[in-house]
DNA sequence: GTCTATAGCGCGATAGAC
DNA sequence: GTCTATCGCGCTATAGAC
């Protein structure tokens, strides 16, 4: 199994998404006075690729995607691509690095002192949100899960199943203090995930539904509305 | 398995080739007439390559998948595949075709004569089986929207919209009724699909997160339960 | 660090004997 | 109708000049 690796330098990339989280810095040769520059363009580099490869891998797969797409978007030559990556799967275990960061975040509302309604509404919009803005990570992971996780599954049941049963137990807290209506808190989440990722992964179904070209604002709103007002009135609160 | 003898005989015709002179190829039943057992073993052989297709096209996509793997799997030599399916494209969309059959009769039990709970409970029951017995299926069509539904974006805003279209006049007939709260249909829709789909799509996943290797019926009944529970009370419908 | 040119090879598709 | 043997494209990855 490929260790992580360059994850230092993709801290200060994340196109300025959200408070990146205080990574170690790479632990190489020490720097010189005048690799400034240097080390900005290597920096950029690194973003741009990341961020074309992201959009790359997810529209078109990994095995789908060619370096070659990757690097025109990137707007680099695709050997470039190769010095910074050295291959194909380590640039696309690094894009799917940036995704999982994003997926822990989201939960951050649920927590047992808070008002059930509040911080489930927050915690549906939340990742709404990351549905569109960040489509492309979202269709990323769809995608790496579709294909049996290969990549992530010791991600799914080490750091985010923890995370799971810990927000379980919240929301378990909850029933069991009368604040909500009993559910299984675990399918209870599936369910969010699915019903706010669906309008990031199969939005073109959506769209084509609704007879539009393309999602907008206005959509993406009216979904989290009807999202909210279902769970709410499913768990027996006031929407 | 119907579905698929029958799409055997229209691949059949759109190959466009004449019936050809030859024998009896592997061991099985001998021949009682020359002309009916080639007619059963090119459908025997066409259903076998089309079941094989939609399980390796599942688990690795489209350009993943290899035309030599789906003819090791149908128990045929790859020539042969090519023989009854020209390009790997031609046996994709034919794999599309008998799924997107399945995706419009699951809506049958939502007419505005029916007892809504029952109507929806029966819907989500509908489409939790067919996550639990065709998750091939389910997963050929999610990675076909992921990668903007090049192939089926024509019967999105065709019958499948005009399938939605009627269901939800059926819904808000309900709402105008008082039968159920207020909802936007289509989004309810969606949300359904969501629900019941990603016990398919991302059955991984929710099995990592569950602490199993695999799901299991007690999974997709607990899911089931959940799932019809929270859009029940989210109508406020008696559960 | 950058980029041209190319090695190496897996894959879809086919020719042609049986 | 079946299957062996193979072609040629397009891809990842690298060697080596600047």
């Amino acid at each position: 199994m490929v260790k992580m690796v360059k994850r230092a330098s993709r801290a200060e990339l994340s196109l300025g998404r959200g408070p990146a989280k205080g990574r170690a810095r790479r632990a190489g040769p020490p720097p010189a006075n005048n690799r400034a520059s240097k080390q900005t363009i290597r920096c950029e580099n690194v973003a741009r690729i990341l961020e074309a490869a992201e959009a790359v891998f997810a529209t078109k797969g990994f095995s789908g995607a060619t370096t070659a797409e990757i690097a025109t978007r990137a707007g680099i030559p695709k050997p470039n691509l190769h010095y910074y990556f050295r291959t194909k799967q380590a640039l696309y275990r690094a894009v799917l690095d940036d995704i999982l960061a994003l997926w822990l975040d989201a939960t951050a509302s649920i927590v047992a002192e808070a008002e059930p309604a509040d911080a489930l509404r927050r915690y549906i919009e939340a990742k709404m949100a990351y549905s569109r803005t960040r489509p492309f990570a979202s269709k990323v992971f769809a995608n790496e899960l579709l294909h049996g996780a290969p990549a992530v599954k010791g991600f799914l049941g080490g750091a985010m199943k923890r995370l799971v049963d810990d927000k379980a137990k919240v929301i378990e807290g909850w029933i069991t203090a009368g604040r909500i209506a009993p559910i299984d808190p675990y399918h209870l989440f599936f369910v969010l995930w699915a019903a706010t990722q669906t309008y990031a992964d199969f939005d073109c179904q959506i769209a084509a539904v609704l007879g539009k070209k393309k999602l907008g604002p206005t959509d993406f709103d009216r979904a989290g509305e009807t999202v909210a007002t279902l769970i709410l009135r499913g768990l027996r609160l006031k929407v």
